[in-house]
DNA sequence: CAAATTTCTATTGTATTCAATTTGTATTTT
DNA sequence: AAAATACAAATTGAATACAATAGAAATTTG
């Protein structure tokens, strides 16, 4: 059984991949070499080159003459990532939309399913990959090869940021609605609909952006100092719009 | 001597990098871990962990049990290169007019003035590496981090792709316009506008484009049907793409 | 003689050993 | 007692040694 050290190579490095993407292993964790090397019955040496690879893809960094860490998220990364979401996932799905081949469709539509269960029986880390793994399969039919290195990256912070909202009951909804959302991508691409397929992209992350706001900036507790009542903006609540965020039409820094 | 361990690491790392973006090594050039772990008296050790740091970069591809070696460029690379530059770096342009230091913006003008002395005395790698510097400038402006990973690897091929033509008299107007294109953009990320550091990336890229254009389907040869002489193809035959032979018509090994 | 199979060699992958750097702790000094 | 230095333990980086794999060469066999 030596093939099996291959084997686990990457059954490390996928194991670390979806530790990090559930926030299994929080932002900012120390990766222990020797550690993992038991755990994984592998030598310190192809570990190390599965942190390389990882840091790579974005999962980790690596500091000199010091451990590896998970990559850190922090407010300004938030920031970056709905300024260049929308527009990355708006690309890959405009070409997912003219590129998708007929098998590809099928894989995409059989990730919504489990995603659809996901809902319904999940965990939220089993949500959080079952949606990872749908807009993926997106990714693997715009199939850009430029596009795709930011694309994962992004794909990375976006299963770590949704794990924050995946456990939370009151998300419920919201999750409902990326389902149906879903559904429409999945019909624009098989229409070929590029246009549409661009927009149900901002849509998607206007939805998720509302989520995170929520959390990030909720509104205060319902404690009023005279009598004041709390009004929520809906999730449909048609004021908040990409564009506004996006690189196009901001020219002042705040 | 001992630190000169890592020295000669990320020796090794910039050198491969540089030879690989000025086609020194051409695309699908294998690398040999024990030639190269003898010319930069390394063990293979840190040599294949700069393989791996290699690879998450894009620029080269590693084989399972099988060399490592550098990253094809095909025609569908092409196309989607010219599909995603323009968007990812007019991002990057807008994002940099927004966010650009005076420290930045001085580093900036310095990288210029280094390509503009490669236009005149420099040789086809100078000018492909003082461009990239230029570019590299931007993107740290912009500073957003999921744009870098998408922005890195155009600017590899961007690199690769430009050798075909820095080599090329024909190109030297060309050439000038794309410096004075560098002086606008300079400009408006001066002036912190975004909306004009948007066109002239787009402005940037079709000239790209355009030049590419000329090499891959160049005008037939200005000769009458009637007294067709025999015509081998010449060396500075504008027929002659490196960017066909870098991508494909390499199958025999040395 | 050609196709298939086996053997051999060169190269890649992994483990182990050794060196150097970091970091925590204890001791000394002011 | 606080700061600084020296020392020790733990962790990371590199080199060497060993195992496996792939591709070529040679042999066998129909």
């Amino acid at each position: 059984m030596q093939d099996s050290a291959k084997q686990r190579k990457s059954e490390l490095f996928t194991h670390l991949k979806t530790s990090i993407m559930t926030l299994e292993l929080h932002p900012g964790a120390d990766l222990d070499e020797s550690k993992l090397s038991q755990a994984f019955a592998l030598s310190r040496t192809p570990l190390r080159e599965v942190f390389r690879q990882l840091a790579g893809d974005g999962y980790v960094d690596l500091r000199e003459n010091r451990g590896a860490r998970v990559s850190e998220m922090s407010h300004t990364t938030l920031r970056d990532f709905f300024l260049a979401a929308p527009m990355i996932y708006g690309a890959v799905l405009q070409l997912a939309a003219q590129n998708a081949q007929p098998a590809q469709v099928a894989a995409l539509k059989s990730a919504q399913e489990v995603f659809r269960g996901a809902l319904q029986t999940g965990s939220a880390a089993d949500r959080a990959m079952a949606n990872n793994r749908f807009h993926e399969i997106t990714g693997e039919m715009a199939g850009n090869i430029y596009l795709m290195p930011s694309f994962h990256r992004l794909l990375i912070d976006h299963a770590r940021i949704g794990m924050t909202f995946y456990q939370n009951q009151q998300s419920a909804e919201a999750l409902i609605k990326a389902s149906q959302q879903h559904d429409a991508i999945i019909a624009a691409i098989q229409a070929g609909d590029a246009e549409t397929a661009g927009q149900l992209a901002h849509d998607h992350w206007n939805l998720s952006r509302h989520q995170i706001e929520r959390f990030v900036m909720p509104a205060g507790l319902d404690v009023p100092l005279g009598r004041l009542t709390r009004s929520d903006p809906d999730i449909s609540d048609p004021n908040i719009s990409a564009a506004d965020h996006s690189a196009t039409a901001r020219t002042t820094p705040e």
